[in-house]
DNA sequence: GGGTAATCGTTGGACATCCCCACGAATCTC
DNA sequence: GAGATTCGTGGGGATGTCCAACGATTACCC
């Protein structure tokens, strides 16, 4: 496993499981964006919309906080989201300082067939594989991806950075 | 396979193959990233380290058509490389417009080292798996990978985006 | 041969993502 | 009630990716 005699600087680094997964991860990733493009969405507007409607009336601090967001670029997202008339956002009776961001029937609509496109997409992506191999794939990646800090004393969930 | 009727958006998302290898990818980046910044390189430049020492005196934009890399970003890679004296551009005698670049002593040794740091930090991705899961692992990925375009006609090779 | 097209390295700038800081308003703590 | 904290929102900077254009040089083609 140690670098081989001929030295193919560039072979090696593209022979890496680092390297692999990353060329992977970009292919599924720009797949499933241009999926999703026709909806008027980018993959953080998609997670974003995703998780509005799983979390109910939500504050955007709570989302900032489930998605590990920057509260920044929330604010911009939401911006669109609510122009385009997928969400609103509504004063919180209960604490005025919050906003209550809940989907609207338009945004579940629009989410149902996000969810189809990307599993389309996702078809698409793994279609060299039959179905046991798929299996097999996403069982390596759940084992690699749910023990990422070997410290497991507060590990930050740390939950969606690259959305989809 | 269609979306589940008590419809769990942000789930679904997360639940999807895109998602997994998007998770393990950055993981995988970001240890490798660290892992070889000690030697002072981030990721580009190490590959296009790596792309100089295997493709001998080369031109930039061979380099640019190597690596799918942008022209401009090009430069200031080699900027800093060469500032660090890992590499050399010189005038190539045949072709005025070109640049010859070379990777020096300096660089062949910093690139070893990096070789090693990079095992070094796959081992610790891969390091809940064993031995028989790794190598189906790489198996599945290498599969995924080789196949970017159904139309394989005039297929770009695309070769190292995000590098590691 | 000579004029046009293409390629070389380089620069400028658009655009998105990520990070830290600061502000006014509202709420919580004691 | 007074001070600390949280809320949503903006400013500004550091990167990373991509496209457009330029002067210099070379290749093409009639």
């Amino acid at each position: 496993m140690t670098p081989p005699e001929p030295f193919r600087a560039l072979e090696h680094i593209q022979s890496l499981p680092s390297w692999l997964v990353g060329r992977v991860a970009a292919r599924g990733r720009s797949l499933v964006a241009e999926a999703i493009a026709g909806e008027g969405l980018k993959l953080p507007h998609h997670a974003v919309l995703a998780a509005v409607f799983e979390y109910g009336p939500v504050a955007q601090a709570d989302l900032v906080r489930r998605l590990s967001i920057d509260a920044k670029d929330l604010v911009g997202f939401l911006n669109h989201l609510e122009g385009a008339g997928l969400l609103v956002r509504e004063p919180d009776p209960r604490d005025r300082r919050k906003n209550a961001v809940t989907v609207t029937t338009k945004g579940t609509r629009t989410l149902r067939r996000c969810a189809e496109l990307g599993e389309r997409a996702n078809e698409e992506l793994l279609s060299p594989l039959d179905a046991a191999e798929r299996q097999a794939l996403i069982a390596l990646l759940t084992k690699l991806h749910q023990v990422p800090s070997p410290d497991a004393d507060h590990a930050q969930p740390d939950a969606a950075r690259q959305e989809d």
